[in-house]
DNA sequence: CAACTCTATGCATTCGAATGCATTTTATAA
DNA sequence: TTATAAAATGCATTCGAATGCATAGAGTTG
């Protein structure tokens, strides 16, 4: 009879392992618990009993007693971004290091928010990392709920909360910068939708660095943060000027795309007959036959701060607002001129 | 005095709800459950309490109750893939779509897999879907947990177990009968980590396909599935064999990397000098720099079936395996020469 | 109006682990 | 050996919602 008949079999709780190990419920819960007072001896039978039933203390249960669930939530807008993913990873892989869950949200449209919300109260998640956008009405409503926030490059407008941001002001400026150093005058920018946090900021660096050199009036358009739409963007730019020195998108990925229509399409060589930069210093943007003149945000550093900050406030719900700014770092690349011509 | 004075305020509970409605527990259980037994009238209070006092049931209690959590576990191996990303993106969607949260677990080495499966034990999640190697005792476990998986993009060695997958062998072999069609003799091949299941599947399929056709000892090279490794690939390849017709990557990053590295590096022309293949038809691959000759993973229909699969047997816990195999669909590109030379 | 359905509602219990408090056991000091 | 502190253990309760069962109320019919 190799064939055990196996009863229908729930999974062992506590008390079963108590049972079987001749102690109190109470016993086997301290025995796991992290400090919990038990006898080497006692904790030994449990811990053999346990692993013997194959014993795994129910997390709702231990969330809804407890009130910590280890679980944080990450509220991400556009996963297809391309460098969405590597923050993604990176988040998770922390979080999971620190024995966190991670409760994914995609948000499509950011008009779904509230309802990612409504999720979130009900699962009593520890926390929250956010990198989509939220009214300061939403951000109220994390300090109402007692959920610790920590925002991932956005700032709120005005409600106090706890950010982790790449400097895109700075960054934007350093690239203008560069590019009016090298002598280019005729300016265009590939700027992202107007709902979006670093797309805006990015523009408007861009826009006040070339008004201080005198430069008013440079075209705008505007994509979303797809490869298709930086095409097009390049397209709708020099509709408006037939010629552009520098074109400056608003992201890595819109600018991959603007060199290849503007190789393509308009038969231009970059950086020759027209420097292009990005921003963010994604994966792709390095590749050979790219390589974009960007700013590179400090993945690594800018995680790592995300999740500390967020770990700080868990255990301590009184910290207040706290934002800190990573300066990207500047990559030359080969997209844009970057020494004046003679 | 416009500032009230808060107490502490835990969130309501359906308790709170019901004494302030003037109703039992149980009827502001019933009132959001589907289909519970309740007066239009009580119902009507009781929703107006509630969202007063800005009621949410509490996921763990009602998980820990009643057996069912409405989340998923999903496990992806490496998210940098470049080509998960829109699968996980597709995933989540469509799993929220169907009011199911989703709880990310990335596995950065395989072998974290057994902390991930105790994990995903712990909280009781109804259903997982997998993009990750998991062995046979591993498939076995899920069974034994009455946990119901949906393995993506992979097949286990024995064990039973549902799976959606497209037709890596189909896909690989269609590629290499238009390359021979083309004329192409001298072919090389870079192929995946040794434990990657699609990476072996196309590699076996691309020799045995190339061995019909009479051409043995074909170079192969392995790499990482990253654009680096690509590169790296391909300089190995042409380092072994001097020159070679068409180089098979089994994915398109690595066919990106081997196209850049073979212009940049070698001077190439593709496809004239040499046509390079990949496989999946994710972003990049699509760009006008690269238009890799490719086959397209049908990620909608996928991952659709993914997630049907899983609420199938969520549903019916009898169900028995079911393998969906999905065929790619050739993508011409440009990478390749798909035609006779004359 | 009595007899009987059918719908609403409440009561009591359940899910599984954590924890304050009381009690027992063990170790240490006098 | 006894007094006392300290450690180990058990008991009982708690978290918040779901649900089977009993019952009260509304509605129907003869």
């Amino acid at each position: 009879m190799s064939e055990e008949i196996k009863p229908p079999m729930r999974r062992p709780t506590s008390y079963d392992v108590a049972r079987e190990a001749g102690v109190s419920q109470s016993a086997v819960s301290r025995c796991f618990a992290p400090g919990g007072s038990i006898a080497p001896k006692t904790r030994a039978r449990i811990v053999k009993v346990a692993t013997q039933l194959g014993y795994r203390p129910n997390a709702l249960a231990q969330g809804l007693i407890s009130g910590r669930t280890k679980i944080v939530a990450l509220l991400i807008s556009n996963l297809t971004n391309l460098y969405y993913p590597e923050v993604l990873a990176e988040l998770t892989r922390r979080l999971t290091e620190r024995d966190t869950r991670v409760l994914l949200f995609s948000l499509g449209a950011e008009s779904d928010v509230d309802g990612v919300l409504d999720q979130v109260w009900r699962h009593s998640v520890d926390g929250v990392i956010c990198a989509a956008r939220l009214s300061d009405e939403q951000i109220l409503l994390f300090a109402e709920h007692r959920v610790p926030l920590v925002l991932y490059n956005r700032m709120p407008d005005t409600a106090q909360a706890a950010s982790v941001c790449c400097d895109s002001a700075a960054g934007e400026r350093e690239l203008v910068e560069k590019l009016l150093a090298a002598g280019h005058r005729r300016f265009g920018i590939i700027a992202g939708p107007d709902d979006s946090y670093v797309g805006e900021e990015r523009r408007r660096a861009a826009l006040a660095r070339l008004a201080d050199a005198g430069l008013q009036d440079v075209a705008v358009v505007r994509g979303d943060f797809s490869y298709e739409s930086g095409g097009a963007g390049l397209r709708a730019l020099l509709d408006k000027e037939k010629t552009l020195d520098a074109v400056i998108a608003v992201s890595d990925l819109m600018a991959i795309g603007a060199i290849d229509t503007a190789r393509d399409v308009f038969d231009l060589r970059i950086p020759h007959d027209m420097s292009i930069v990005g921003f963010d210093g994604s994966g792709p943007a390095s590749w050979t036959s790219y390589q974009v003149t960007s700013i590179q945000q400090p993945v690594a550093r800018m995680t790592k701060a995300a999740v500390m900050m967020l770990i700080e406030r868990i255990e301590d719900d009184s910290a207040t607002a706290e934002r800190r700014l990573f300066a990207g770092k500047f990559i030359a690349g080969k997209s844009a001129r970057i020494t004046p011509r003679f």
